[in-house]
DNA sequence: CTTTTCACAGTCGCGCGGATGGGA
DNA sequence: TCCCATCCGCGCGACTGTGAAAAG
């Protein structure tokens, strides 16, 4: 399928029209590879548009933003404008990012850029008609459910292995819908297009550009969930996640191409996601250009490699993705060794040329900065991350941290249930914001609710996620209640406006209450990260793992265990416990 | 020299089938 | 004794990063 792909760039929207229905309705693989054929024949032409601040649309997002990284408007980018207006919007007074729902960068509707075959005018703007709230389906928000874990690795400039047959993405997206017509049907995917004209490459320890990116990119770039088409009660009442997602660069691949987005190494991406309001068929109404959103996350930037170059990135990827956890058993040294041990020579800013100081180890000073995204076991936290300033020679670091040091205090989002505490709590998790989303404003669906796509090891649910992440087996996972009684979810904006003040209010007391809830919380997590092998917390070996200087030495370690602020005697299912009655009993 | 490919070992989820226990 | 549900262990497959070899 993706052989026939080569024209893709003579594609006609007529052809194009001929085939409306969404694969996604029909199954039809080959559908899906085509369902948007325009965007894969002008991959390399349609750059990742910046984001310009407009007014024309205030309240299509939540708060300004530039991005400060690198994003590119091609020269001969005519056919898709410049003056594109990613619509952002001034926050409501008060407001301030979450840590762990990124609002997103909405495309404002500039929908000339992702269906120019549709448009008719193919006006970027054309489609920016948002007529105010009533408009069914429209307006819809988006979050992106695990930010932190994107804005750690976007530190380093992420990087994401593509291979033949297909890789999955780490951090995979996963994200949060509000503000769609429950009754309406939506088509949900994800694009991943260039975000800049470069081709990179790893030299000196950082990241430069290196000539001029291949324009003859072909093959998929679309991937559309599974679940499409459905309800916009369906996206809106769970998380929605991406994790089947896989990165290849085999353009001829004939199979799965369904669940295979097409890249070149060396490149740089950036996802976007699109939201398509259909017919209850899946079929596309051909009158209703409005209906589809596209929304953009900097932060999910990353540029495919087929083999890691920057081992900052390739530490995050064995602390925080489960399916690497056979490489964690000597992480410990990243945090300890000398920067001089380091194969990869990284800025001195880096989060780990401070030396754990034994005596902050333990303590939960740090907890509003970077272990909220830490899924470190504790006695491995390293709290300087981010005291120091990230500059990597990429990265806007002002910008980067401008936005993740304004982590908003959940209350906002979720009413009474947390504030910072239940932003704390869920970003201790194992897999930080891998479900943490799901927690924080809809904290009582994602408890009861079980997607349909489940995940096994990239759980939606904060249950089952505990359960497979902290060792528990899978018959102990299916046997945990199926849920609470549910109870359908307010919608975000909703809860922003109508709790905005109360939470405002409540945050400073959180704040500090939050303090001692996450520190009691963290210590039943603790002990549940290695339910079976206490002692490799009690006992930390530090060996040398990345040393150009021939094997490994291991170097006798510290006992830790008399130091310890967790208890390693609470099973796992009591770290469990603490945890659901800590999320629940705020 | 850089980049890509491949085999490998490790972890984990899942499905299968046998063993076990309770109720009819 | 039979049936059913549950538990448990095993094996398979999916998935990961590593490191050497191959390719460009």
């Amino acid at each position: 399928m993706l052989g026939d792909e080569g024209d893709s760039g003579a594609y006609s929207a007529a052809k194009d029209e001929e085939k409306r229905a969404s694969p996604a309705a029909d199954g039809d693989e080959s559908a899906a590879g085509n369902r948007y054929p325009e965007q894969h024949g002008m991959g390399s032409e349609r750059y990742y548009i910046p984001n310009t601040v407009s007014k024309q649309n205030p309240e299509a997002s939540f708060f300004p933003y530039t991005p400060g990284g690198a994003v590119y408007s091609p020269p001969g980018a005519a056919r898709y404008p410049s003056s594109l207006h990613l619509s952002t919007v001034l926050p409501p007074a008060g407001y301030s990012p979450s840590a762990h729902f990124s609002p997103s960068y909405q495309h404002g509707q500039n929908l000339g850029c992702l269906y120019p075959p549709y448009t008719g005018s193919g006006s970027a703007l054309s489609n920016v008609t948002l007529g105010g709230g009533a408009g069914p389906g429209l307006r819809a928000q988006v979050y992106l459910c695990n930010r932190p874990l994107w804005l750690k690795f976007h530190r380093h400039q992420t990087e994401m292995i593509i291979t033949k047959q297909g890789r999955r993405m780490f951090p995979f997206l996963s994200f949060n819908i509000a503000g769609l017509n429950v009754a309406s049907h939506y088509n949900v995917f994800v694009e991943v297009v260039l975000a800049d004209p470069n081709h990179w490459r790893f030299q000196g320890g950082k990241w430069v550009t290196c000539g001029k990116a291949d324009n003859s990119s072909q093959g998929n770039k679309v991937y559309i969930h599974p679940e499409s088409p459905n309800t916009g009660a369906h996206w809106m009442r769970q998380e929605i996640s991406f994790s089947k997602l896989k990165l290849t660069n085999n353009k001829g691949t004939n199979h799965n191409t369904s669940q295979m987005i097409v890249l070149q190494s060396l490149h740089k991406y950036q996802p976007r996601l699109h939201i398509v309001e259909v017919s209850e068929d899946g079929v596309e109404d051909l009158n209703s250009d409005v209906k589809t959103q596209c929304f953009t996350f900097p932060e999910t930037q990353f540029i495919a490699v087929t083999a890691y170059q920057n081992t900052d990135i390739t530490q995050l990827k064995i602390d925080h993705n489960p399916f690497a956890k056979g490489f964690r058993d000597n992480y410990d040294s990243m945090y300890t060794a000398p920067e001089s041990d380091r194969l990869t020579p990284s800025p001195n800013d880096s989060p780990r040329a401070h030396q754990i100081v034994p005596g902050t180890r333990y303590t939960m000073q740090p907890l509003f900065q970077d272990q909220f995204v830490n899924n470190l076991p504790q006695n491995r936290f390293y709290n300087c991350e981010r005291a120091v300033p990230q500059t990597n020679g990429l990265l806007s670091a002002p910008t980067e941290d401008g936005v993740s040091q304004r982590w908003f205090v959940a209350s906002v989002q979720q009413g009474g249930s947390g504030g910072v505490s239940a932003g704390s709590k869920l970003d201790l998790t194992p897999y930080e914001g891998e479900y943490s989303g799901s927690l924080l404003p809809y904290g009582i669906k994602s408890l009861s609710m079980q997607t349909t796509h489940s995940l096994g090891y990239y759980p939606d649910s904060p249950f089952t996620a505990v359960s497979a992440g902290w060792g528990s087996r899978a018959a102990y996972q299916r046997k945990m209640p199926p849920s609470l009684p549910w109870s359908p979810r307010p919608s975000p904006a909703a809860g922003f406006s109508e709790e905005l003040g109360k939470a405002k209010a409540q945050t400073d007391e959180e704040v500090h209450s939050g303090e001692a809830l996450i520190s009691s919380w963290t210590e039943g997590q603790a002990s549940a990260l290695s339910p079976n092998k206490p002692e490799s917390y009690s006992v930390t070996c530090k060996r040398q793992r990345l040393s150009l200087n021939g094997p490994s030495a291991d170097i006798k370690c510290e006992d830790l265990s008399s130091s310890g602020s967790y208890s390693k005697e609470a099973p796992p299912t009591k770290g469990m416990a603490s945890y659901y009655s800590f999320y629940a009993n705020p």
